[in-house]
RNA sequence: GGCCCCGUCGUCUAGCCAGGUUAGGACACAGGCCUUUCAAGCCUGCAACACGGGUUCAAAUCCCGUCGGGGUCACCA
């Protein structure tokens, strides 16, 4: 049985790279019929873990990436909160103790420093002496009368070499010499991630650590960790990561500014500001922020089109295939095709994928997801009405793919506010409306427009084609002037449509508005 | 700096392991068509094997080296 784990720390935000790692980590349980483990790496933190965590599981169940034993849902192993198994820890710690696979340290930081400092004046790396390793339990006293306190450190081997097979890079070989003797726990008893990490990937039976490559070099460590503990070693597979915009660095949230001068990713910001600035949500760089899944979650996008979108991020199937659903990816991933070299985030790209999973959303699924931007811009009152909602749906279905997040609704502002409200772009009325004979024709068109029957699309376009016809004009010349005299502004919908859903008392209070303030 | 990893169009990638392709696809970009605007759609175009040696009839592919990029070297995770 196969289990894989994805092991979070609370830090109060679901990196995008997390996800991609998280992704990869489900599919290959799914595709093999295994479970993942979401475990809690909160060996460091304070009390704020639920309040930290709470944007992690909600950024996962709103992409779908269900965990089969971890917070909420419990499981054999636990409980799933390294804060809550510091006791195994400690009995891993003693029993390395005892194999004389690690020592109680008695160092002060200092001294450690100037061994370090010494090494680096050298131009040797550094190695520790082991100058103040208790040996025996006379050494500990000593060292304890100096009113020393230990740590405990790990006895690295200082000779031979680690093969690792890793199912993405192949092998990769570590002179056991190079590694540190690294503390696995503190002076009060607290132990640290590498420690905890190992014996708890062994408490869960995780089959498949997969994990980031950045975690590659911490792997010897805890190779000789599980292997002083007795564990089988789990295979291994670190995942190339998911890089900044144009570059190969890791994506990082505190870049945000820097990210902005890239001209695709200040697109999807000022996309999602638009959205925010109508429905009032806070834009902070900590929260809204294209690095943090909430972002997408927020300003409406599809949690299929993301994970699409992630799982291509290092990995392929062909030299084709690009659009997979759940399902597909479930089948054909595999750690064999995931890439070795990092891929950098692009937002343009995304927002293909976004655009055809959009596409292919039934009408009645993207009312809904609509529904919410509506109410909370407060164009809609909750609960919505069905009138309502069957005018919304007229609206989505009329704007077509010019909704591409959920949030794009809030352009379409137009039909949700009253004649008096509506605001006039005045570039576009300028251009439109105030121009040589346009007021006239517009007054001319709505004396048509007033006589319409039915108020439909088909029945106002053939309209139009009659009045263009009896003022001897092309459509250009009027059509303009009439979108921005019903809807404020020069883009948007088919004019027709744009017309027919408001309705013919409010088209002829609209042109008749424009007409006044010229 | 030591160690480790990586290097195909601007970007994501196929091809590499089992040498022979006009080096393929997608996004982006540019131009065109369509068109009442904006989207979308359609067509066309631009564009890459990091470099240098070697092996071979033949190298993106195998070998060596160079250069470049990144990760990691914590009583963080």
């Amino acid at each position: 049985m196969i289990r894989t784990r994805f092991a979070p720390s609370p830090t109060g935000y679901l990196h995008i790279g997390g996800v991609r790692t998280a992704l990869f980590c489900w599919l290959f349980s799914r595709k093999h019929g295994g479970k993942f483990i979401l475990r809690i790496d909160d060996t460091d933190q304070e009390r704020n873990v639920e309040e930290a965590l709470e944007p992690i599981l909600r950024g996962l169940k709103w992409l779908g990436l269900e965990w089969d034993e971890g917070p909420g849902v419990g499981g054999p192993f636990a409980p799933y909160y390294q804060s809550q198994r510091l006791l195994k820890y400690q009995a891993a710690v003693e029993t390395l103790l005892r194999r004389d696979l690690a020592y109680r340290d008695y160092a002060t930081a200092d001294e450690l420093q100037a061994e370090r400092q010494a090494a680096e004046r050298e131009k040797r790396s550094f190695t520790y002496s082991r100058r103040w390793m208790a040996q025996t339990p006379e050494d500990q006293a000593r060292f304890e009368a100096e009113g020393r306190k230990a740590v405990v450190r790990l006895k690295m081997p200082r000779e031979g070499t680690l093969v690792l097979n890793d199912l993405v890079r192949g092998r990769v070989e570590f002179e056991w010499a190079r590694e540190q003797d690294h503390v696995i726990q503190r002076a009060d008893g607290s132990c640290l991630y590498h420690l905890a990490s190992v014996v708890d990937d062994y408490e869960f039976g995780i089959t498949h650590v997969i994990r980031a490559e950045e975690h590659l070099s911490n792997t010897p460590r805890q190779v000789f960790i599980a292997q002083g503990l007795g564990y089988p070693l789990p295979q291994y597979a670190h995942l190339p990561f998911v890089a900044e915009p144009g570059s190969r660095t890791k994506l990082s949230k505190r870049k945000l500014d820097k990210y902005l001068k890239n001209r695709d990713f200040a697109e999807l910001v000022e996309r999602g500001r638009k959205i925010a600035e109508a429905i009032q949500l806070p834009t902070q760089p900590e929260t809204f922020n294209p690095v943090i899944t909430d972002f997408y979650q927020q300003i409406g996008f599809l949690p299929e089109a993301l994970i699409n979108y992630l799982a291509l991020l290092g990995w392929s199937l062909d030299d084709r295939s690009e659009d997979f659903s759940r399902e597909e990816l479930i089948a054909n991933f595999s750690l064999e095709r995931v890439n070795k070299a990092p891929a950098s985030f692009d937002p343009k790209k995304l927002m293909a994928f976004q655009e055809r999973h959009m596409l292919r959303l039934p009408l009645e699924h993207k009312v809904e997801m609509v529904l919410p931007y509506l109410v909370r811009a407060g164009y809609v009152a909750s609960p919505v009405e069905d009138a309502i909602r069957a005018r919304v749906a007229c609206i989505v279905q009329a704007a077509g793919d010019r909704i591409k997040v959920a949030g794009d609704i809030v352009n379409f502002a137009e039909f949700f506010v009253t004649d008096e409200d509506l605001v006039y772009d005045e570039k576009d009325f300028e251009k439109a409306v105030r121009k040589q004979g346009a007021a006239q024709r517009l007054a001319r068109f709505r004396d048509r427009l007033a006589t319409a029957e039915p108020f439909d699309a088909p029945a106002l376009e053939a309209l139009m084609q009659a009045f263009v016809a009896a003022e001897g004009i092309k459509a250009a010349e009027i059509v303009h002037a009439v979108r921005v005299a019903v809807t404020g502004k020069s883009v948007g919908m088919g004019l027709f449509d744009t017309l027919a859903i408001l309705g013919k008392e409010s088209c002829l209070a609209r042109i008749e508005r424009a007409l006044k303030r010229l």
